[in-house]
RNA sequence: CGGGGUGUAGCGCAGUCCGGUAGCGCACCUGGUUUGGGACCAGGGGGUCCCAGGUUCGAAUCCUGGUACCCCGACCA
């Protein structure tokens, strides 16, 4: 077959680019750091968008719709905010264009300054909180779970196709709450939606913990994520849910009336997802040939692709290959039939495999007479001529396999890729050496988290919620330790 | 913002050192043969050589300035 990937091992991060353009998911575009994401990419995002908005009705949470400008004054309202997003903001400053004095082009028009300028949202907390303020008056009012799915902004300077653009598309839900218990079960809640989803839907295994203070979202009193482990053994951060104590209802004078009468500040939570999740699931999963996609998720479960000589021969082919499609879409799988002439089987198989379609079925002239199909799993690239008596739910089996064939394959590398290290020294070996995961005893202190990742630049991706108490030593202080926390290099 | 690299047909590149009518592969169009892993043959179309200025009889090529993108670092979901 042509090679049209860079291979994994030749240069990882040439593959991963490779594959985004490739696979047609997303393209760079004429401004800097933004992408245009491609249909077939952007079919896959409206798959994860369905099942996670699902996931947050039924969880309670209704949708809703924030500007995209934020007044600058709004920013400057809590410290830890603005420290953690001023250097990435893109701001708005005028409204108005007019032509060039010199009859070439556009100018912007110097008398349409605004009077306030407008930052283009890097995150919503604080046009929601200024907001809620308005629909808040009493414990009556609460709690409020509202999502939005938005596109944000944040000017970095250094991007990559999905995992960091300057924009990019994502979910915020930011909900409101009486007590501080709600607000971080409501927190907790959110992150066990993300694993699910990461999980079983995108058959990525994750760690669920917490982050530390220098790795929290600002203005965060505890940030909860889920941690993937990418093929190269770097860590993806795939989705946070952060428990924000009253420092946005404080900066917003959010306050409400409870039971005894008394006044209070409400407790707030914000959580999300982004486009970031398109990359966790292309590195999670696909190989040398091309995107491996999750059944759950692809937005073509099975293709079938006709092989004849003659008009009357695909004719035929076309007679049953239209009843096996409306078995399988009665059992409700997506199904592409490619009759396209213009392309040969040979490049069509290629194609498909480049793009991840987890089943392939072919039919030729050999199949119509004996009744079979040639079954190709993209997983384990394996084929297998099958009965078509029967066949749709032999497929069905067939995509659930696929399923938990790549969780499970993607979890027994996490699981060869997670280290437990007592000694700094050997820490830093196995770094370089294997990479992934490393389980660590660690003191606790902000000096030492920087020391690491001044020293090794890998830093503390969690404290995972389920590490059970140990006890131990810091690997670089030798101070004690309760239990250990998940150190790796990361995106 | 530092360091490196690249801008030539839709895509990938050669040509630049050493100036002389712009080339290759893929893709595209036409015809035919093909079709169970990216078919083959024949014919054909397509380029302000990133932009501006300079040197020269003559610039993709030399000089000056600009610009865009990619890669590697510092910052980040």
């Amino acid at each position: 077959m042509a090679k049209v990937l860079t291979s994994r091992e030749e240069n990882y991060s040439q593959w991963y680019n490779d594959l985004v353009i490739k696979a047609d998911l997303a393209d760079n575009s004429a401004v800097r750091g933004c992408m245009v994401i491609k249909p077939y990419g952007y079919a896959i995002w409206e798959k994860m968008q369905r099942v996670l908005d699902d996931m947050f009705k039924e969880t309670g949470h209704v949708n809703a719709y924030f500007p995209l400008f934020i007044p600058k004054s709004f920013f400057s309202k809590e410290a830890a905010h603005v420290e953690g997003f001023a250097k990435e903001c893109a701001v708005v400053t005028h409204y108005r264009l007019k032509n060039s004095p010199d009859g070439k082009g556009v100018i912007v028009d110097p008398d349409a300054k605004l009077e306030e300028e407008y930052i283009v949202r890097p995150t919503s907390e604080t046009i929601i909180w200024n907001t809620y303020k308005n629909w808040i008056q009493s414990y009556r009012d609460l709690p409020i779970l509202v999502n939005q799915w938005a596109n944000v902004v944040r000017w970095e300077m250094r991007t990559r196709l999905f995992l960091r653009t300057a924009e990019f598309l994502w979910q915020e839900g930011h909900t409101a709450h009486s007590t501080k218990e709600e607000a971080i079960k409501e927190t907790e809640t959110m992150l066990k939606v993300y694993a699910n989803f990461a999980e079983n839907w995108m058959a990525m295994p994750v760690v669920q913990g917490y982050k530390t203070a220098n790795e929290r979202f600002a203005g965060a009193l505890e940030t909860l994520t889920i941690e993937a482990l990418m093929q190269d053994g770097k860590a993806l951060q795939s989705g946070t849910s952060h428990f924000l104590g009253q420092n946005f209802a404080k900066a917003f004078d959010v306050t409400f009336a409870n039971q005894e009468g008394k006044l209070d500040y409400v407790w707030a939570t914000s959580w999300g997802v982004s486009t970031r999740l398109m990359g966790a699931l292309i590195m999670s999963h696909s190989d040398d040939n091309g995107l491996v996609l999750p059944p759950k998720l692809a937005p073509i479960q099975v293709v079938i692709v006709p092989i004849y000589k003659k008009e009357e021969e695909l004719a035929k082919i076309s007679e049953v290959v239209d009843k096996l499609s409306a078995k399988l879409k009665s059992l409700g799988i997506s199904v592409k039939y490619d009759n396209d002439d213009k392309r040969k089987p040979g490049w069509k198989f290629a194609e498909y495999e480049l793009k991840g379609v987890p089943v392939r079925l072919a039919m030729g002239p050999r199949d119509l007479e004996n009744g079979t199909v040639e079954v190709a799993r993209r997983d384990t690239l394996q084929k297998e001529v099958m009965q078509l008596e029967g066949l749709e739910n032999n497929i069905l089996a067939l995509l659930d396999d696929i399923q938990s064939n790549i969780y499970k394959k993607a979890q027994a590398f996490r699981e060869e890729k997670t280290t437990v290290v007592n000694d700094y020294e050997e820490f830093k070996r196995l770094l370089d050496e294997k990479g992934g995961f490393f389980l660590c005893h660690w003191d606790g202190t902000s000096e030492t988290e920087e020391l690491i990742k001044t020293e090794t630049k890998a830093t503390i991706r969690c404290i995972p919620i389920d590490a059970p108490e140990e006890q131990g030593n810091c690997m670089v202080t030798g101070k004690p330790s309760s239990r250990r926390v998940l150190f790796a290099r990361a995106y």
